[in-house]
DNA sequence: AGCCGCTGTGAAGAAAACTTCACAACCCTC
DNA sequence: GAGGGTTGTGAAGTTTTCTTCACAGCGGCT
């Protein structure tokens, strides 16, 4: 069951979204500020945050940095009747699945509601991977600099990356690329292109966040 | 030398906009529209792009989709004169680093800039650094299970982790003590109690997360 | 054809990571 | 203070990982 979690200071709207998402068949918890959110986040695993940004007492933005320290990638819809560029621009820079302006439409809600749960979804259903050949393929600095340049650039082809990194011995090169591809993070197309598969790019993606926690 | 692309169909702006960008130091290059600018990016790298909303022929927004096919992290900001707050959050949602709106300030400009150059080098150098280390202790199994071990426990006696391991040679535990407490993943208190540091912790809870979102 | 740059393989050698062994100090408790 | 479990060190081996080397097919160019 899907749960989401309401957070509103004004009452009415909060329980008329409640009971539109109850209609569709979501399980929806409510909070009438950000203190009673957070203590809610931390008893309870919720799939997906509705957050006013303008609430007394804490506001969304914070709610929102602070939830993320222990749920970095849950999904938060922001929103507010007094929506600007530079908060909805802060808002999404912040991690924000959506930005919806009051009063909104019931079908944009639910629309955007859906949205941010399938890519949400989409996101922790993956093939398992194995934590050695993970771990293994990303201790290795050079292989790091191969995944990241050929992130960075889409497609390479093998000798681009010799030089790009500047390695002359291109069977050092190819023995990295090797053990890269055999972990799955790293395909070649029927062009001899070399890129990055989907669970290439996830790890990418895990490595950044783990480097931006770490050095917080 | 960092090179901007800078796209607007006004050439008042994109002169300015260049004469400024220069003049902080860094390389520019224009282009008046969307079409000029995906050629460009074809033939050279660029560091960042700045690309307006609305021009005539292709929108700033469909450069930035097809720009992602062979760049996915190359930085972008959006600039507009018409901005909306939906504007800017499909902006946000596409993956623009900021979203700037006309007319805008000198400092605003190059404040963004510089912010977007920082977060996309962040991984680049000052990861390297400590991700050595940082793989290089997760990258061995044992040691994985002993940091999953003390944090469950949250702390624990030498041999209590040798016994909960099934490992029967001490000295065998001690080499991979050794290398957590050296990567500053575990720490030891007066009474030679083995517990994790905040690092530890923040690694573990990274790990998790990992091991969720790659396996279903 | 002949040359040259690109892409790749397998095996040998070097380096790093890991394991094992011998030994020792330090509590406890009897 | 003798004996046994605990915690630790340094050096010698072993295994794994990484680098280097010799060689070879392929495709384009002259």
């Amino acid at each position: 069951m899907t749960e989401i979690l309401v957070v509103d200071d004004d009452q009415d709207l909060r329980e008329s979204v409640a009971e539109v998402l109850g209609g569709a068949g979501f399980q929806v918890a409510m909070a009438a500020n950000g203190e009673r959110a957070l203590e809610f986040l931390g008893q309870r695993k919720f799939d997906l945050v509705l957050l006013d940004l303008i609430m007394p007492g804490m506001g969304g933005m914070e709610v929102m940095r602070r939830l993320r320290e222990n749920a970095p990638r849950l999904p938060v819809i922001m929103l507010t009747a007094f929506a600007t560029v530079e908060n909805a621009v802060e808002a999404m820079r912040q991690g924000a699945q959506d930005y919806i302006t009051k009063p909104f439409r019931v079908d944009t809600l639910l629309a955007s509601v859906r949205r941010a749960l399938e890519e949400a979804s989409f996101e922790t259903c993956r093939a398992t991977v194995n934590m050695d050949t993970l771990m293994g393929s990303l201790a290795n600095p050079l292989r790091r600099q191969i995944l990241f340049c050929v992130e960075q650039e889409g497609s390479m082809r093998f000798m681009d990356i010799c030089r790009h990194l500047e390695i002359e011995d291109h069977t050092k090169m190819n023995f990295h690329l090797k053990v890269l591809k055999e972990a799955g993070f790293l395909t070649q197309d029927e062009r001899k292109l070399y890129l990055l598969t989907r669970q290439g790019r996830q790890v990418m993606e895990c490595a950044r966040m783990l480097v931006k926690k770490l050095s917080a």
